[in-house]
DNA sequence: GGGGACATGTAACGGGTTACATGATTCG
DNA sequence: CGAATCATGTAACCCGTTACATGTCCCC
């Protein structure tokens, strides 16, 4: 149930229609969640039809913009959902099963394809930090609401630095660095 | 296309039935692809119809055991999907979604919610730390292969440490420790 | 008025999840 | 024989993905 509150946030941040939320998707909340317009076409519509949000006026018309805004009833569904107990997703990370099958059938060509990967991380990493650099400036001072979005920040940092650094370690496992 | 792939690995260490798989994900390969006896089932199918794996003999029939094992097509199969360019997979982190939704409509009830996250993490951390002091013994003068298995346990262990001590960072900030 | 950008929407598919169904084997 | 367990299988649903379709607006 991740998406329709993704999106009731994004909408509360700022009321948009649904090419803008793709959008900013994006370019941030993306990150962590990423999502395509024609699934968040379908999330609007089921927030509409469950009254969480709805479209400013005008008619509805195939390929006229709809300018969609949170309702109260949608606002109190986002607070409860902050609050509310949901375990950690179940990890799925393919790296580790190619490991796995290089421990039994060999590693070969592994390691070009772990340079790769790093250097992937690398790249998402500069992004972050730039957007660190860029967005808080001082997070220690900074109101609540600030903190969290460093702290989201943050988490995205310590992630590709800590893959960076078990890559480089497999590397040199392999005796490749 | 990582399941088939998992199963492939897992047949090779060892020919099995779909509920012996079942269970040997569960506390081994699971950690990192979890995968429910249905899921199994229809994989071992599809990788039987594509001649990449075979049934034992005996007539197929319902509810009798039916045990599984790699053919070479199926070891070649996984050899290429170590050496594959596969980019690495969207990360989707509900909690970040949290955070940013606390941010805008308020943090009540996240603390807890965030202590719970890292009691859970703690005792994952405890269950791979078990595991690689009665499995992994001395992993720098072991062989590839068992190299490349603790570097997978390694991953599990970084990531749990890492979310901890990121989930008490955050607990700070909302002054809750 | 025609082309291109903007904007919304439809359709089909695949993997993961959940609930349920059915057949075989074992053991008291 | 009946219950419990082992084992395989069916069905329906949801979300994410991909490809495609349709409508509107603006500007040269």
């Amino acid at each position: 149930m991740s998406l329709p509150h993704a999106i009731l946030t994004a909408l509360l941040e700022k009321p948009s229609s649904g090419l803008e939320l793709t959008r900013r998707f994006d370019k941030s909340i993306g990150f962590f969640w990423p999502a395509t317009h024609q699934q968040i076409y379908r999330e609007l519509g089921r927030l509409e039809e469950a009254a969480l949000i709805r479209a400013l006026p005008g008619p509805p018309a195939r390929g006229r913009r709809r300018e969609y805004e949170v309702l109260d009833a949608g606002r109190a569904a986002l607070r409860d959902w902050v609050a509310a107990s949901e375990d950690p997703r179940p990890v799925r990370e393919p790296l580790m099963l190619r490991l796995r099958a290089a421990a039994v059938v060999g590693s070969e060509g592994l390691a070009e394809e772990l340079r790769r990967h790093r250097q992937l991380h690398a790249e998402r990493l500069a992004a972050y930090r730039d957007i660190e650099a860029r967005d808080f400036p001082d997070p220690a001072g900074a109101p609540e609401g600030v903190r969290l979005q460093h702290a989201i920040l943050a988490a995205g940092i310590g992630m590709e630095e800590f893959w960076i650094g078990w890559l480089t370690g497999v590397l040199g496992t392999l005796g490749e660095d």
